[in-house]
Parts: C-alpha cells; sequence; structure tokens
DNA sequence: CACAAAACTCGACACAGCGTCGATGATCAC
DNA sequence: GTGATCATCGACGCTGTGTCGAGTTTTGTG
C-alpha cells in the first residue's frame, strides 16, 4: 500500500496533445476531404499552433498512418472466415458483416487513406503491407481448398485474393452513411460475388 | 484549281502550342508521378513560359482531362462483347485483350488519372461520367442475359458491372511495362473471373 | 502591303501551405 | 532550487499556384 497515496503520474502532457491531435484528426477526416485539411487545421483542433505540432508527427500522412494502423487493428479481428475450412457460408457472412459496419463506421478516414496513397511513400507502403498481409491470408485460405477440392477456380489463389479485396474496396468504398438495409445488400452482394469466385455456382 | 497555289492556313500557332503542351504532357505523365509534374514542366516542355501555359489550359488537371477523353474514345471502341448475347467467350476475350493492350500503352496517363481524381473535381466527375457510362453498357448486357436465361447471377446487373469494373481496374492496373505473356495471364484471369460472376461454373 | 483586331507571350505580383531554426517558457528528477 | 529535458511558438525561406496588365506577334481584310 506505500504507493496508493503518491499521484500516479498517468499520461504526460505530451501523450495528451499527441492524442488531442488524433481526436481532431478523426474528427476533420471524417468531414472534410483529405487535401483541404491543412496542418494548421490539425494543429488548431488540438489548441496548438502549427509549429508546434512538428513536434509530435513529422508530416500531415503520419497522423493518418496512425489513425489507421487502429482501424487495420480492429478490422484485423474480424477475419473469422479464413480459419474455416470450405465454403463457411454462415463464417463468410459474419466477417463481411462484422468488417462492413467498422467500414461504415471508419468511412471518412478510409477515403482519406485512400486519397492520400497517392501523395505519401510513407502510408503507400504502410497500407501497401497491410494489404498484402490480408491478401496473403485469403490467398492461403483459397489454397487450402484447392487442395482439398472444395474450391473450384482456375484462377491462382493470390490473384483471386487481390479481386476480392478490389471488390470488397469498391463496394464498401459507398458505405459512408448508408443505412443497416444498404449494408446487408452489401454483404449480400459480397457474399455471392465471393463464393462464385472461389467455390463456383450454388 | 485556282487554289492550288494558296498556301493552305493549317493549324494555327496555338493549336501547335496545344499540341505541344498535350504531347510533353504525355512524355511527363507516362515517366513520372502526376504530383511530381508542375505546370512550369508541361509548359517548359511545350517550349513556352509558365504563364503562357494558362492561355491554353485553367489548370493541369485540364490537361490530363483531354489526354483522358482521348483514351477512353480508343478504349470505347473495344466493347464488343457487350453487343452479343450470352457468355460468347471469344467476344469476351477479344474485348479484354484490346482494351488490356490499350491499358498498358496508356499506364502512365490512367495511373496519373487514378491519382488526380482525389485532388481534381473536375476530373473526378468527367472520370465518373465515362465509368457510368461503362458500367451502364455492361449491367445492360448483364440485364439482356439474366432475362434470356443465361445468366445465373442474384447480384443486381448495374452491383456486378460495378464489380466487374473494380476487378479490371486492379488487374489492369498492374499492367505499366508488362510483358505480353502477363497481359494474356491477366486477359485469362478476367475472363474467368468474369464467366464465373456472371454465368456461373462452366 | 498596310493596319487594326485577335491571338499570343511573359514579367511582376500576391498568396497558400509546408518545413526549419533558434530563442523562450514549462516541467520533472534529484 | 537547479540543471536537463520537454514543449511552444514567431520569424523566416521555399515551392508551386494563379492573376493582371502591358507588351509583341500573327492574321484577315481592304
Amino acid at each position: 500500500m506505500s504507493q496508493v497515496t503518491r499521484r500516479r503520474t498517468g499520461p504526460s502532457k505530451g501523450d495528451r496533445r499527441e492524442a488531442a491531435i488524433l481526436d481532431a484528426a478523426r474528427a476533420l477526416f471524417s468531414e472534410r476531404p483529405y487535401e483541404s485539411v491543412t496542418i494548421d487545421d490539425l494543429a488548431g483542433g488540438a489548441g496548438i499552433s502549427r509549429t508546434s505540432f512538428y513536434f509530435y508527427f513529422p508530416t500531415k500522412t503520419a497522423v493518418l498512418t496512425a489513425l489507421m494502423s487502429h482501424v487495420w487493428d480492429e478490422l484485423a479481428a474480424s477475419h473469422v472466415w479464413f480459419d474455416a475450412d470450405g465454403p463457411a457460408p454462415e463464417l463468410l457472412r459474419v466477417q463481411l458483416e462484422t468488417s462492413a459496419t467498422l467500414w461504415r463506421a471508419n468511412a471518412g478516414i478510409l477515403s482519406c487513406a485512400a486519397t492520400a496513397v497517392a501523395t505519401s511513400g510513407e502510408l503507400r507502403s504502410f497500407i501497401g503491407r497491410i494489404k498484402a498481409r490480408y491478401d496473403e491470408r485469403a490467398a492461403e485460405k483459397i489454397r487450402r481448398d484447392q487442395d482439398n477440392g472444395t474450391a473450384t477456380t482456375a484462377i491462382p489463389a493470390h490473384r483471386l485474393a487481390e479481386m476480392i479485396s478490389a471488390i470488397r474496396d469498391a463496394r464498401y468504398g459507398q458505405l459512408a452513411g448508408a443505412s443497416d438495409a444498404e449494408l446487408r445488400e452489401a454483404v449480400g452482394d459480397l457474399a455471392e460475388a465471393i463464393d462464385r469466385l472461389v467455390y463456383g455456382r450454388a
């Protein structure tokens, strides 16, 4: 009990500022297009001057990268279908539904990231790694099912995984502000497309 | 014969300058990332000062839009499959092959355009219209085949058309500097994917 | 071929956003 | 309380964009 009375240090001022910048970024990137948000806006939103921003982050994209990394962690937890064998339609639906919900909740950040990869090599390689890891997990699942004979496709597993990613990105990219019904519709379309691509006609 | 000796006026100086800007742009956009090309580069490449550039085009993206419009005209001529009924695998292959070749030949411009839509509303809406028209043609073909019973998909035709576009963009986006073999591979993968999505297992 | 209108050119200017530097103020550890 | 580290900010310089207006060149027409 010797330490009980001692006030815990808690997060330092700097930590709180950094969090404030991230909060401001989350808000701004959610409601405005990426390029229209300046470093000045970010700093202002966190209650510091533009120059002070540089004490915490080297660039605007570094902030976005931090945000993306958090979103990705959440997303990565939803990949239950990848661990199953065969079509596993219920698990596929679950995976698609949770990821779609996450996508919708973070639509602003994700679309800013899609924009910013064009300009920032740092973010591009970060997202490249994320996607590669995702595609690799999907490809492994497909390869497994090709081996056990459930998957009927002649397309190489990694190409097919890329295709599925492309469809998902395109469809989920329209999810900003979508209703639950629209979300379920997107999930249904995606589930059918994946089933057809990997396992052939139902 | 009265006019024979009279020198034809030909394109005015301004027309030639405009063409020179477009030529310079084609070259620069083909070998450098979009944002790294400045208006100064474009003007310099056409042999005029930066300010004179503005006499011909209001923005950098206006030049890219002009370039894209030309590429699109070529691309639009390759859509033979859309006019056929049923799977028509040979026509599908022809369409995919010509469009893949065109894509590879204009890879620089197309990837610059993909970059620039993020920043330019003008280009975004131009490309939006282009894509919408393409998707509409694809959707009509799918709808026709749903009506005549060859297409088995339950996915709404326009959604399916969007998916096909997404796959095509993703796959052809890797085609810069690809060999003929790689190109054929891409076409094969795409053909199978489309066949599976629309008509079910072969 | 003269000459006015139009087509075209460019230097000077103003501006937005980024990034650096160094001087200064706040905080913490002992 | 004091030295070291943490944090803040104003001043500065840079790059790229876009406008203005004063010039020059080209072109059609009499």
